[in-house]
DNA sequence: CCCGCGCCCTGACAAATGTCACGGCCGGAA
DNA sequence: TTCCGGCCGTGACATTTGTCAGGGCGCGGG
């Protein structure tokens, strides 16, 4: 497979240390596999990366100090030898265009079968591009946000579970406004609850960007 | 460590196919380990442990089919012998008490460092209970559930977001109780919403049965 | 026995939430 | 230019939600 040329070098991050470890084991059963880096927080890619200089960085969507996609545009643009293949929990669809919006070369689901990941490394490090085909359709199938941008932020300011007066008072609107753009996203989610909104538009990947 | 002995035997249970595998690689790099059998669901556990007769199962908390605590009250009363190690992605305090309840032996969260699952699985093998010290000591602060049967039941129907009138058919209740239930699950988790409650409870691990 | 305590159940009331119709603003099409 | 459509912002209104006071029931202690 990888007849005598010079092992491909890894970098992973993800915040769960045993799950870090785990696949770091696995993927050094390959012999043409080489981790040079783990770290735990979205905001230590880069500076990592640019010391250890990997030619494939293994980047989990949930993480503390900058998410999976953000750090994924960020090393696209430090260090943009470097490809990128997302491993994430979940499936949800806007991650994936997200992901490959911000330059991701990969997107792999941790339901994957574990013999295939080295495989999608291989094929990432090859230049091509890899992504879980029933997520893909998935993705297409349900499209983009049908958020405005308000509404968005009205929707991520909800998430915590605060009132409306709170809300007006923190984006520096009406309580009117806010009310009306929490009604337009709940028709446009399908939900009949501002909570169940949030949950909708949460599990389909809307909310990201903090 | 194990000088002679015959290798310890494993089952490992997880819905993540990659991460299963990736402990399976951790956990082989050890000689004293073995992997018997692994599985994704929380109701193929049993089964498969009377098949492969493990030493020490495995087992994660969100699982499909059964849950991990469910899971490991079945496997203690079909296979005495075996241990149980809980493995879970959240520090949930409830959770780990009422693993302990349903005879786990012990409890790890995925943050851990990688080279203290196979110590852990060892302790837990030699008879040992092993516990997460910082989760045992907010298990004690946090308490055991201050909802009542009822409360749970209605937070948990609460979940899906439905009105109220909904949740008041499902459990053949008045309009009138279900309100009051919630308000004192609202009052009791410290919230001011019932979706916020909700997530409290979540968060806690008091939501668990179904 | 009788009392107190906690849980369950219920309806009436106040407060928050969701809906609607409306106006201003901007950018593209006719 | 004018018109049209989308997004933002706002207030009035109906609906839903949360709070409160209260009654019934079972259980353990005095």
């Amino acid at each position: 497979m990888s007849g005598s040329s010079a092992p491909i070098r890894l970098l992973l991050a993800d915040d769960q240390a045993l799950v870090r470890g785990a696949l770091a084991a696995l993927l050094s059963l390959e012999p043409d596999l080489t981790v040079v880096a783990e770290v735990g927080r979205g905001d230590e890619v880069v500076p990592e990366a640019l010391q250890h200089t990997p030619d494939v960085a293994l980047l989990d969507v949930e993480m503390p100090g900058l998410d999976g996609i953000a750090a994924t545009a960020a090393l696209r643009t430090a260090l943009p030898a470097c490809r990128v293949l997302v491993v994430t929990t979940f499936g949800r669809p806007g991650y994936l265009r997200r992901a490959m919006e911000a330059g991701a070369n990969g997107f792999v689901v941790k339901d994957t079968p574990a013999r295939q990941l080295a495989d999608a490394v291989r094929r990432v490090h090859a230049g091509l591009r890899v992504v879980d085909p029933t997520l893909a359709a998935e993705t297409l199938a349900t499209g983009a946000s049908p958020l405005t941008e308000r509404e968005t932020e009205v929707l991520r300011a909800a998430r915590a579970g605060g009132a409306v007066a709170e809300l007006a008072k923190a984006l520096h609107l009406s309580e009117g406004t806010v009310r009306n753009h929490l009604s337009a996203a709940i028709g446009k989610t399908g939900a009949r609850n501002r909570a169940a909104a949030v949950r909708i538009a949460e599990q389909n990947g809307w909310l990201l960007g903090d």
